[in-house]
DNA sequence: TTCCAGGTTG
DNA sequence: CAACCTGGAA
């Protein structure tokens, strides 16, 4: 009695139990045989949570794997230069993971002897570690009771309790929180986060979830109201903003100039083609000839236009075109950039080169990784 | 071609 | 609250 309509109920133990069992025993039956699921490591366990914010599993695994053949284990992490960290991140995006996670390694080896540590406080200060990542690790690789709140859970919490919240306030993802407290199973917690994040991306899928194959069924609120898809409540999106850059092919010998960006902020760490962006009402020339002279100290004469490539960033997308550049002296990098090198075609691998880098490289039919020519 | 999903940081 | 990337689906 005294049902409101306000927020969703808290399911009562009973109910709790029985949700908790029957992804349990679903996630056993069902689940995948990821790469880090065949381990008990927390350092490989906290590595794959990382690589897996913002990015699918399919994107990770091979990923995953060079990474950790490379690094096995947080002392071997913590001894590479950042360059090779991002070198085998190159193509996964969001590197300030990869700067982190480097940084992170080093604060476990010089503060906690090399061992990751397992309280909640320690852990959670490392430099990437949020949240979420701290509820995964915590629960799955030391089996703590904690909850694990990512986009996959929200999503099947949401539905599974029809709550009309959205996931990104503060007042929903407390209410989430509660009800993934409330179906975590004690002493099973990472069991039960992984069952919930494995639906979510296997089953309760953002769009055409495919509830028939279930293991909630009818528990389902949002199911049995038939508003599954309205769950969480949508989220619009802005237009983003469209930026015109300008970017340098300059070959000396069969290498390319390449110049590495400062290691904050965007791409930081990373290498491009020396460019830029066009101020307005400029010439796409004179803009690459500015940029190449105020920041790199170079004399450019400006060639043919060789293509144009477009690239979508988190918060604006850009058309990068490229020129055929012959310039005069040595780079000094400065300003946007802290370091050069001529590329030779088996660097491509050995440099974290950029998504739009690769791209350009790849249209102008250099064998970089990833393209046809390449591999 | 466009749209969308997704954790942490400063 | 804006900055931070890419790939997969519509």
């Amino acid at each position: 009695m005294g049902e409101t309509n306000e927020a969703a109920l808290q399911p009562n133990a009973s109910e709790a139990l029985a949700l908790s069992q029957a992804l349990l025993a679903w996630y056993r039956a069902q689940r995948r045989d990821l790469p880090w699921r065949r381990t008990s490591d927390p350092y490989r366990i906290w590595v794959a949570e990382i690589m897996l914010q913002q990015t699918q599993v399919a994107t990770v695994i091979p990923y995953y794997e060079r990474f950790l053949a490379r690094f096995p284990d947080v002392q071997a992490l913590a001894k590479a230069e950042l360059d090779e960290v991002l070198a085998l991140w190159q193509g996964l995006g969001y590197y300030g993971r990869a700067r982190n996670l480097h940084a992170a390694a080093r604060l476990v080896c010089e503060r906690h002897g090399g061992i990751i540590p397992s309280n909640p406080h320690e852990f959670r200060s490392l430099p990437g570690v949020g949240p979420y990542t701290a509820g995964a690790v915590l629960s799955i690789a030391f089996g703590q009771d904690e909850v694990a709140l990512d986009g996959n859970v929200a999503r099947v919490l949401c539905r599974l309790f029809n709550d009309d919240q959205d996931p990104r306030t503060a007042k929903g993802r407390k209410e989430l929180r509660r009800y993934a407290q409330a179906l975590l199973p004690p002493g099973q917690a990472g069991e039960l986060n992984q069952a919930l994040m494995e639906l979510g991306a296997t089953i309760c899928l953002p769009r055409a979830p495919r509830c028939p194959a279930c293991p909630l069924g009818v528990s389902c609120r949002a199911r049995s109201l038939g508003v599954q898809e309205e769950r969480p409540v949508a989220k619009r999106r802005g237009e983003l903003p469209r930026r015109e850059w300008v970017a340098a092919l300059v070959e000396d010998e069969g290498k390319i100039l390449a110049v590495r960006r400062r290691p904050q902020g965007l791409l930081g760490g990373l290498w491009e083609l020396p460019g830029g962006e066009v101020l307005p009402d400029e010439e796409h020339p004179q803009a690459l000839a500015r940029i190449l002279r105020v920041h790199l100290g170079l004399e450019a004469a400006v060639g043919e236009q060789l293509a144009t490539v477009r690239h979508a960033y988190s918060h604006f997308q850009v058309k990068v075109h490229l020129y055929r550049c012959a310039v005069r002296g040595t780079p000094t990098p400065s300003g946007p950039w802290d370091g050069f090198h001529w590329l030779a075609s088996e660097d491509y691998n050995a440099y974290g080169l950029t998504g739009v880098t690769l791209k350009a490289l790849a249209r102008l039919g250099f064998a970089v990784p990833g393209s046809p020519a390449g591999s």
